[in-house]
DNA sequence: CTGGGGAAGGGGCCC
DNA sequence: AGGGCCCCTTCCCCA
């Protein structure tokens, strides 16, 4: 739990604020949209720990005496059978007693074989399914009874059967189900790579809406009003789950994952089932990716994209790959023009951020959902990039493609040979322009200048020759918060460090006086009604904001170093450098 | 505070 | 056009 919580603070928006990368679209003033993409996983390990506690829990689920305290809510997202059940389709009333509303009450489900129960809700609270190959069958059946498709589609796969035509669709399903195939048809003509991206994508989106929204494929199986304690043997017998797939979905994607050896080693590691303890381990995004995606008419597809794109629906948004000129065209009413041209560059719906490099934009929108797709065989930890996973392996191999022309020495990367090489000439060309200090690093160097180590905590609204410790002390705690905000921006901010403004105490609990509330992690802020935007910010301090930028966005004050020269984060080092130098003579002639 | 290792993300080039 | 590969920069962490 640490883990994620430490990946939560070291994920995208702050880093995101930290390049300045969350941007406001340029006609939605103050709205800031700031994807979390560990919320979802993090609400369910939540979840499921309550389970495990039996906190909170408002169904209980019995197997052949086996008991499964869960939650309905859970179980109604996850499984179409619950989800009629209780009346949480969509458009369903809550209807008596197993409707909507609060109440205690137990499910007998002695048709679903315990341990496959079990699966089941570990997979429900988890997204993670593991199962022992023997109980492959039970929990196939079980999954369909239930409804729960993805576990169907994965236990499918793995047995290797293939799914018919579904026989309990209605006329209408069947028309909308022909026209998704149409549109799956017409979607195939791009190349099988681009449908598997679309694919993913679509899986991102489920990833945090666990079932999709989409008309229900056999909502009235599961009648809205159903009985006290409805049997899913009757529900199963109804669907004829043991014969037929229960969806149409699965002849509209076909398994091709991990099946013909198709996709990349680092995506088959990623995605593919892995052997656990003689079972089989399906990752999340395997068990989501059957999901089609949205039914949608060739005219339609670009619009229903764009709205996914919205990131104030608590969903990381999908994404369109339109580039920048092409969107217009895109999206315009010529119902055939989808076809898009040049792909360089792209915006990134989310940031706001042009992506250079044709095929970018997808591994860019990866550092917001984060989706990490290319495991690590051998250690498990997971990447963004597969260029990247495979720069891990070298540690697992001991490649070290790198050598030292002059030493034994052998690296990782060709930078940390570049870094080496300098040391061997002792080159320091970075040089501090103030105190002329030097470093191997331009990295280092530039930690020098925003650590305040050197003089250049002298600035100009302020004497140059006060108490050095005070400098000293001063520069660390606006650095405390570890966002490194440099001179330029706190200046640009017009705020006047003074040491009350970034005091620990200034901003706990009332407003100045007396106020005395603790000053470490986890003191109560409490913002004045009548403190304005300035008085916020003096009263937290740049070390106290988690989105600093944020704040100053929301509060309006206009910052132009945060979110204008240095949004982006494109300032070159030479520009940084030049920036510098023109620091140091306004310094010089100051003194 | 500095040196070093490593991760993450972006861009260029090529296929 | 999309993806692989590589290089680069920036940042974080640790000693």
């Amino acid at each position: 739990m640490t883990q994620t919580q430490h990946r939560l603070q070291s994920t995208v928006p702050l880093s995101a604020m930290k390049a300045g990368k969350v941007a406001m679209s340029p006609g939605e003033d103050g709205l800031i949209g700031i994807p979390f993409p560990e919320h979802s996983s993090e609400i369910l390990f939540r979840l499921n720990a309550q389970r495990r506690a039996g906190l909170l829990c408002d169904l209980t689920l019995t197997s052949r005496g086996a008991r499964y305290p869960t939650h309905r809510s859970v179980m109604a997202a996850v499984s179409l059978y619950f989800r009629g059940l209780f009346g949480a389709e969509e458009g369903a009333e809550a209807g008596g007693e197993a409707g909507g509303g609060g109440g205690f009450s137990v499910c007998q489900l002695d048709c679903v074989a315990p341990d496959a129960l079990d699966a089941l809700l570990e997979f429900a609270y988890t997204a993670t399914l593991t199962i022992r190959s023997s109980g492959m069958r039970d929990v196939l059946r079980g999954a369909q009874l239930l409804g729960i498709q993805c576990v169907v589609d994965a236990c499918r796969d793995i047995l290797g059967e293939t799914a018919g035509e579904v026989e309990w669709e209605t006329g209408e399903e069947r028309v909308q189900a022909e026209r998704e195939r149409r549109v799956e048809r017409g979607m195939k003509k791009g190349s099988r790579r681009k449908i598997d991206r679309r694919r993913v994508n679509k899986v991102e989106s489920s990833h945090h809406q666990p079932l999709p929204h989409r008309p229900n494929i056999n909502t009235h199986q599961h009648p809205s009003t159903p009985p006290p304690h409805p049997s899913p043997v009757q529900d199963g017998a109804h669907s004829h789950p043991s014969t037929r797939p229960p969806s149409p979905e699965q002849d509209e994607h076909p398994p091709t994952t991990g099946q013909n050896g198709e996709r990349k080693q680092g995506r088959n590691a990623g995605r593919g089932s892995t052997a656990v303890n003689g079972g089989v381990r399906w990752p999340q995004e395997r068990l989501l990716a059957p999901h089609p995606p949205l039914p949608l008419s060739d005219d339609r597809l670009s619009e229903d994209e764009e709205e996914m794109e919205g990131v104030g629906n608590g969903g990381v948004p999908s994404f369109t790959s339109a580039p920048l000129v092409e969107q217009e065209v895109a999206t315009g009413a010529g119902g055939g023009g989808r076809k898009r041209k040049s792909q360089t560059p792209q915006q990134c719906p989310v940031c706001q951020k042009i992506i250079h490099g044709a095929g970018k934009l997808p591994r860019h929108m990866r550092t917001h959902t984060g989706e990490k797709p290319f495991e690590c065989s051998t250690c498990g930890v997971r990447f963004t990039r597969n260029d990247k996973l495979k720069i891990h392996m070298r540690k697992h191999t001991g490649e070290r493609p790198y050598p030292c022309p002059h030493c034994p020495a052998r690296f990782l990367h060709s930078y940390d040979l570049k870094n080496h090489l300098s040391l061997h000439s002792g080159a320091r060309p970075f040089e501090c322009p103030l105190c002329h200090k030097a470093f191997a690093r331009e990295d280092h160097l530039q930690r020098h200048r925003k650590g305040l180590s050197c003089l250049e905590v002298r600035t100009r609204a302020r004497p140059r020759r006060g108490p050095g410790a005070d400098h000293g002390e001063e520069g660390r705690r606006v650095r405390g918060g570890g966002r490194g905000y440099s001179p330029d921006q706190l200046e640009n901010l017009d705020l006047q460090p003074h040491a009350s403004a970034f005091h620990p105490r200034a901003g706990m609990v009332g407003l100045g006086d007396g106020a005395e509330a603790g000053a470490g992690a986890g003191g109560q802020m409490v913002f004045p009604e009548e403190a304005d935007g300035e008085q916020a910010i003096a009263l937290l301090g740049p070390h106290r904001l988690p989105y600093p930028g944020l704040l100053w966005r929301g509060l309006e004050l206009g910052v132009r170093g945060v979110e204008g020269e240095e949004a982006g984060g494109g300032h070159s080092p030479a520009l940084q450098h030049a920036r510098w130098e023109e620091e140091a003579e306004e310094d010089e002639e100051d003194e």
